[in-house]
RNA sequence: UCGGAAGUAGCUCAGCGGUAGAGCGUUCGACUGUUAAUCGAAUGGUCGUAGGUUCGAUCCCUACCUUCCGAGCCA
């Protein structure tokens, strides 16, 4: 019977075969050990001397790695295979073998020299469990918003007119003289969509040409941004404080291979599946860090700190620095409206701030979230375009859904990678992401 | 763009002003329970590029290229 390796213990004691890869080979003179991996899972093969035939057992002999394979034997539970399951081979059909020597070996490598050969590395079996994580995040996604009634709406990637500067857009010539530029968001289209429907999400690849050559940037991304009409700021909290207790419940329940893979540390996972996520204003986070400082208490990874002059942003340290005094993801809410984008709605209680808050994610993986309230006033938002010396026939559209029926409405943009970074406990976004797209990396 | 580090065998790295080193990988051989097996043998090089100093440079100096880490910006 022709079966997955994800499915193998279902068919212990019976007569099966598996075609896929060889991984790795080790031989015992009478005994030759393969490690196969289908795609679907990774198994231990045994080919004894006396139960095959010998040219099969020559034939194992001499195999390479990543030779395709099609192996028929009896699968067995035994405590010495890895994963507990081994196949005991009766006979090998060999699809193809490597023209040449496969260059990753089963030994250490240098991180340029994987991402030279991501296009083969992702067969392994970290970027293999990051990829199934990947995957089950993404259904998670829809799941959850499918389950709350949210449209999937989807926005452009043809932007018209640079939003916020041109500094990090990326521009491409049309036809003739046109230009464009890449989507940075789809947000103010999801507004749009959330005067349709309601409640809708976007969730697609984001490119920004920021010159980042930190862990934490790629150029292009996968963003998740939900748009609600009538939900407030705090409303906006409540689901963000969901969605991602969700996807992290999701993960430790149907990923628990995967992560023992990575060998994540799931005890730093498991409160922010129970939700509760605290929520502190900006003024209490600069607080919080001059706090830090002068009790010399600041995270590992955060040798130095200045404090935060009211009315500055906060740079990755800080970030770090608030997000590791929690076990789970904090909410700073409540920015300076002045270091915030321009169709931010200002708090009621105080008009010099804006009603919107980032999510920090635990263990130094810093910002997940951004989100806020949005200006549902149209002078207000009229006001604040001309501030920002944005061109406001760009804006027509925009300001056109403050005219005819305007009510308040939140949303936020959660980045793909840095969650499942996060959720994976690996240190760099490239790992995130099938191929990633950096300054310098565009290859493969 | 700024600050720091690095570039030597297929990979990961050590090294030294005087003929280039290790481990791993790979190939062959031995071994019926390996988990990054072990043992024996074989296989490996334009020491990032271009100048300069020197009797002699992979090593010292200068410039450049490339990469990594961090900052800013952000998700």
């Amino acid at each position: 019977m022709q079966i997955y390796l994800k499915d193998v213990a279902k068919y212990t004691d019976q007569e099966v075969t598996v075609r896929g890869w060889l991984t790795d080979k080790s031989s015992k003179g009478k005994l030759h050990f393969l490690k196969l991996r289908d795609g679907t899972g990774f198994i231990q093969a045994t080919v004894f001397k006396n139960d095959v035939s010998e040219e099969d057992f020559e034939l194992a002999k001499h195999l390479t790695q990543e030779t395709s394979l099609a192996v028929t034997g009896t699968v067995r539970a035994d405590a010495r295979a890895p994963g507990g399951f081994e196949l005991g081979v009766k006979s090998l059909r060999v699809f193809a073998a490597p023209v040449e020597e496969y260059p990753i070996t089963p030994k250490e490598h240098g991180v340029e020299f994987l991402l030279d050969y991501r296009h083969l590395h992702l067969r392994h079996r970290k970027p293999w469990a990051i990829s199934r994580i990947r995957d089950e995040i993404q259904r998670a996604i829809h799941d959850f918003f499918h389950a709350r009634g949210f449209l999937r709406f989807d926005a452009p990637f043809f932007m018209p007119t640079a939003v916020e500067g041109t500094t990090n857009l990326f521009e491409i010539s049309l036809f003739e003289e046109e230009k464009a530029y890449l989507s940075q968001s789809g947000q103010l289209y999801a507004e749009a969509g959330a005067m349709a429907y309601g409640k809708v999400y976007t969730f697609g690849p984001t490119f920004r040409a920021e010159k980042s050559k930190t862990r934490r940037h790629l150029l292009e991304f996968w963003m998740i941004e939900p748009e609600v009409a009538f939900n407030d700021w705090q409303d906006n909290m409540r689901l963000q404080e969901d969605f991602v207790s969700y996807l992290v419940g999701r993960a430790l329940e149907n990923c628990k291979t995967e992560l023992e893979m990575l060998e994540r540390d799931i005890s730093k996972l498991e409160p922010t599946a129970s939700g509760n996520f605290p929520r502190i204003s900006y003024d209490d986070a600069i607080k919080l860090i001059a706090e830090k400082i002068s009790g010399n208490s600041l995270p590992e990874g955060v040798d130095t700190l200045e404090p935060v002059p009211w009315g500055e942003d906060f740079g990755a340290p800080h970030e770090t620095t608030v997000g590791s005094n929690f076990d789970r993801p904090v909410m700073i809410h409540s920015y300076p409206a002045a270091i915030k984008a321009f169709y931010m709605q200002p708090q009621a209680h105080d008009a010099r701030l804006a009603a919107c808050n980032d999510m920090i994610a635990p263990e130094g993986y810093g910002e997940i979230i951004g989100g806020s309230e949005r200006i549902h006033d149209y002078d207000l938002l009229k006001s604040r375009i001309l501030e920002h010396g944005l061109p406001l026939e760009a804006f027509d559209w925009y300001l056109d859904l403050r005219k005819y029926g305007s009510v308040p409405h939140s949303g936020f943009g959660l980045g793909l990678e840095r969650t499942i970074a996060w959720i994976c406990g690996i240190p760099h976004l490239r790992e995130a992401i099938p191929f990633p797209r950096m300054l310098t990396r565009m290859k493969p």
